[in-house]
RNA sequence: GCUCUUGUAGCUCAGGGGUAGAGCACUUCCUUGGUAAGGAAGAGGUCACGGGUUCAAAUCCCGUCAAGAGCUCCA
């Protein structure tokens, strides 16, 4: 298990490496538990560490930190800056820390009846070897290696952000802290630019676009974390599917539907069941199974037990496409002639997240993966790894999502837990590493960072403000062929496994839309556009020409409605720009004289008039080529 | 799953122990207009759900469900 960050100690050099802006960052969280302390005495600390986007300080105290209380301890902070105290660094022996934490002096301005806890524990956490250091500014003393800026007047441009709990040393079995987040930055022009983004990030919150723009529902009633897409969303979602498929025919792909639910036998085959029962929904139990239970006054605990053994027979609703796939694979012989066999399904799949994971689109319990199979051979994995990443390549090229980057993930040389022999992970290691060279893309090479039934090739996309989101994914597996007993014959007319890739270019379309809803601010380009004109007659006079140009696009496929309300064009035109429509179309007089509409963009504003057809031909073409 | 916060009209939200408010959207009427809001009237709610306290609960208390933030998790 590799430490998280929240867990990781770092060592004195990669504290000496921290930036300026994290040692600002660090002083600031120090600020902040000298400020705390003063205005709530018993206040006990446990770590406060710079994080990417600013500070946070863990406190159990009495009293309950909310949001009302910032104002309170931003004040008391201020003074601190102001009082403009050295931080200065003493080093220590292990006994007198000890004795410090004991007398409660630690991270705290005086000495207390309570030791402090945390500190105590912290300090044993410390190896042997390691210098132990006490930073004081004024009389606030706490036990921490450093490195800090040089006086808490450094600390001028800093906000409290949250507060919100987390467990001690990230451990769900500890007790729960309260952690205040707040973020601190060189200057105040520099912490106005940061609280802008978040303004931005919140404005482009694909949970407020989708409301607004209609796109998808999540309703108590069907339950948590399943998405119903609207006319609006569905359109979109349709749009992706079509330009996926379309390159899927290019690649020589096979699509093929499967069923949302399969045997339990199945995943106890592929591996999936038991081990993963945690994060699956329940299985479905037969008919006659549960009625001969139910008769024998079996218990649910039993039930589930028996489901488990394999006792009692039942369905699953299927958590993942690969099984099902594999099935149409096998029910035909192969000859090596036929690979690869490349199988993809928009196949919607089902997990059981925590309910506190689930958000809006990007973490949900029912998705639609835009998955394929590929079966080949091994001299064939280089080859079909370069094809996976093409697909991801134009996908994302077409939507502009220019921004990302590539990890390679190894196998850890020190790890048992890998199946496959060595031999073939060296190449298949190697087919990654040369395919991904392809890419004409810099790529991290990241040991222990594959799946034990094989390397993988991922794909982090940064939006427009900056936020990572891991999208696209190439997997090699090794082991699903193995269990299922995969095989082909090979030229020398012996069976021979294998080797299977997975690869899904949007991950799921619930969270590729989510994410492309926040990248495009809503303002999807032309071809995915829900509704694409907007014809606005001027008065309702006018209506009739309207729908004469109605008709003409609508010929075309144009996704296009005129808006017929009884009001000014300036309202039905702010009505079209909340709407984010890329084109209105305006018809008063003079257009109908001439036969022309004036064009209205949203982004580029009025583009003066144009004869219909012509306009026709221009928005058929920027849909075709799908332009941004 | 854990902690905290929240749940009032289709949407955004105000109010808050004595029978429900605004803006937008919606319907109707007036208006027939030129690039981001013309005017008027009307309709619309079991204040998430269940229980408790009270003469009286949308309001206070408990529970459930759901949402948000953070933590833990994501084959």
């Amino acid at each position: 298990m590799p430490d998280s960050t929240e867990n990781h100690r770092k060592t004195l050099d990669e504290r000496n490496q921290m930036s300026d802006l994290e040692r600002l960052r660090h002083s600031t969280a120090h600020v902040l538990a000298t400020a705390i302390c003063r205005i709530w005495p018993d206040a006990q600390f446990a770590a406060g560490p710079p994080v990417e986007n600013g500070f946070y300080y863990d406190v159990d105290m009495e009293h309950r930190i909310s949001s009302d209380d910032f104002e309170k301890i931003e004040e008391e902070m201020k003074k601190v800056v102001k009082e403009n105290q050295p931080f200065e660094r003493m080093v220590v022996s292990r006994g007198e820390a000890m004795e410090m934490a004991k007398k409660g002096r630690l991270a705290a301005e005086t000495e207390r009846s309570t030791p402090s806890q945390f500190k105590i524990d912290l300090l044993n956490d410390i190896p042997e070897d390691e210098e132990i250091s006490i930073f004081k500014n004024g009389d606030f003393w706490d036990l921490c290696a450093g490195p800090h800026v040089g006086r808490t007047g450094n600390c001028k441009a800093y906000k409290l952000m949250s507060v919100a709990s987390a467990f001690y040393k990230g451990d769900a079995a500890n007790p729960q802290l309260q952690r205040v987040y707040g973020t601190a930055f060189k200057n105040k022009t520099e912490l106005a630019e940061h609280l802008e983004r978040l303004e931005e990030a919140k404005q482009r919150d694909h949970r407020k676009i989708g409301k607004e723009l209609d796109l998808f529902h999540i309703d108590e009633a069907v339950g948590q974390g399943l998405i119903l897409w609207k006319p609006n969303g569905s359109v979109i979602r349709q749009e992706l599917q079509n330009f996926i498929s379309e390159h899927l025919e290019r690649q020589g792909y096979s699509q093929v539907f499967t069923p949302h639910i399969g045997k339990l036998d199945l995943y106890r085959t592929s591996g999936h069941f038991p081990y993963y029962a945690d994060s699956q929904f329940p299985p479905i139990p037969e008919r006659e199974a549960m009625k001969v239970l139910s008769d024998e006054g079996c218990s649910c605990g039993e039930l589930s037990n028996k489901l488990e053994s394999g006792e009692v027979a039942g369905f699953m609703l299927k958590p993942m496409n690969c099984p099902h796939h594999i099935k149409i694979f096998q029910s035909n012989h192969h000859s090596y002639r036929d690979l690869p066999v490349r199988l993809a399904e928009f196949g919607t799949v089902y997990r059981w997240e925590q309910s506190g994971e689930l958000g809006g689109m990007t973490r949900v319990r029912g998705f639609t993966q835009d998955d394929a199979h590929l079966f080949c051979t091994e001299d064939q994995v280089k080859e079909e790894i370069m094809g996976c990443l093409e697909l991801v390549k134009i996908v994302l090229g077409t939507l502009g999502m220019d921004d990302y980057r590539v990890r390679v993930g190894l196998r850890d040389p020190d790890s048992t837990k890998y199946v496959g022999d060595s031999e073939k992970w060296d190449r298949a290691e190697q087919a990654l590493r040369e395919a991904a060279t392809t890419l004409g893309t810099d790529f991290a090479e990241e040991p222990g960072e594959a799946a034990f039934y094989g390397p993988k090739i991922d794909f982090v996309v940064k939006d427009v403000i900056g936020r990572e989101w891991q999208l696209g994914t190439v997997q090699v597996d090794y082991n699903l062929p193995e269990r299922f007993g995969l095989e082909y014959v090979g030229a020398d007319n012996a069976t021979h496994r294998p080797v299977m890739i997975h690869r899904a270019p949007f991950g799921s379309m619930e969270r590729f839309v989510g994410v492309l809803i926040e990248h495009f601010a809503g303002k999807f380009p032309t071809w995915l556009s829900p509704e694409q004109v907007r014809i606005l007659p001027i008065s309702e006079k006018f209506v009739d020409a309207a729908d004469v140009v109605y008709e003409t696009l609508r010929k075309e496929g144009i996704r296009v409605k005129v808006d017929k309300a009884d009001e000014k064009v300036g309202a039905k035109i702010r009505l079209a720009q909340l709407d984010r429509i890329p084109y209105m179309l305006i018809i008063g007089a003079k257009e109908q004289e001439s036969n022309q509409v004036s064009i209205r963009h949203r982004d580029r504003g009025d583009e003066g008039a144009m004869p219909v057809d012509e306009f026709t031909n221009r928005i058929v073409d920027e849909v075709r080529s799908r332009s941004l």
